[in-house]
DNA sequence: ACTTCTCTCTACCAATTGGTAGAGGATCGT
DNA sequence: ACGATCCTCTACCAATTGGTAGAGAGAAGT
């Protein structure tokens, strides 16, 4: 068998969360679309909620590794930066559900956001740690580096998933498209983040 | 009476589905918080999606007028864009329901994106001429201002609406932590836009 | 051959969903 | 006094929701 059935079940709910959002998103639909009876997903799993949650730690688990794999490396400085947000853009054109899960986990509704942030957590830390070093040997702007993560991760993600906006904008979602956005976008945080 | 009935539907689903979403939201709770029955809400409205819509084009209103109230004073260059960011803000602080709405139309599957949009386009249109202009004059670091315009986009919207990202970063999301936003945020901004 | 375990199914269920039909009470102009 | 209009209600409804109970098929171990 090439996929489990419950590893088939994680990949539609993660799409399906992702997209339509948890409450938008109905056991039947997932399991019609996965082509099997309601009932056999919830032999996998006890309850919508817990789908949910499965989802979010698999997804959370990824994108940490993303971020883990780019800091062993350590190039450091503006450098780092970019590479970051490379990665951070292959994964949002390659998976955009994933990206897509977050902007619904983060919701002011949702609940399993301390789900989320228990994975996340280590790597603001490890973030802001890099981002008040870089400072301090001058090889970015003096601020406040936690405000900074902030503004970083809300032009990063923004960029990257408010695909909506980009198409009321007249701004096209194609491949190059992406690269083109990305492009800007690193000459932008490029501008924000030197040093005077 | 000091708000009619019409208008507190309206008030009721605005918070609603600018928090829980379209999908989460319920007739019935929203009658209930409203202390009438679901069939005065259809008595207004004829359909569930039709307040939706309603709500979506006064939201877009305030938001719009927001920012034509700001460009009919025409400070120029960025003094200007502090000026509409600051806007922004207040209204995040005072109307979060409001950009969360967006939030919530943005969304992939979201239909009514097209009304949104109807309304923000010319306001997109005049934005972007607005710093194609102030790149010309060279009070601005020349890009390409349509991909700017998304990436100031996504950052004054993330920041002001991420709150439960800037809760699990540890941020304060007090009104004196919101002002700070707000300053690093601007500081960030003119790092970004001011020219080389 | 027999039991046990894993998996997917059919058959239900109570609760909730958005929406319809229409009664009844105000308030109005006439 | 009377009809018309406006507004809110009770009474339903079919469809969908997440979830339970348990049958049955197949493979594996004994």
């Amino acid at each position: 068998m090439a996929e489990s059935t419950r590893e088939r079940i994680l990949d539609a709910a993660l799409r399906a969360f992702g997209t339509e959002g948890f409450a938008a998103t109905s056991l039947d639909a997932l399991a019609t679309e996965l082509g099997i009876r309601k009932q056999t997903i919830l032999y996998y799993f006890p309850s919508k909620q817990a789908i949910f949650e499965a989802v979010v730690d698999r997804a959370a688990s990824d994108l940490v590794k993303v971020f883990e794999e780019q800091a062993a490396r350590g190039i450091g400085g503006l450098d780092q930066v970019e590479a970051i947000v490379k990665r951070v853009f292959r994964l949002a054109v390659r998976r955009p559900q994933l990206l897509g899960l977050i902007r619904e986990v983060t919701r002011p509704g949702s609940l399993s956001i301390d789900r989320l942030s228990a994975h996340t957590a280590p790597i603001f830390d490890r973030a802001r740690d890099f981002l008040q070093r870089e400072m301090d040997a001058g090889r970015m702007r003096p601020s406040d580096p936690e405000m900074l993560l902030l503004s970083l991760y809300s032009t990063v993600v923004g960029v990257a998933t408010e695909l909506e906006v980009q198409r009321a904008m007249g701004i096209s979602d194609s491949l190059r498209g992406a690269v083109a956005r990305r492009q800007e976008l690193i000459r932008f945080l490029r501008a924000a983040l030197e040093p005077a």
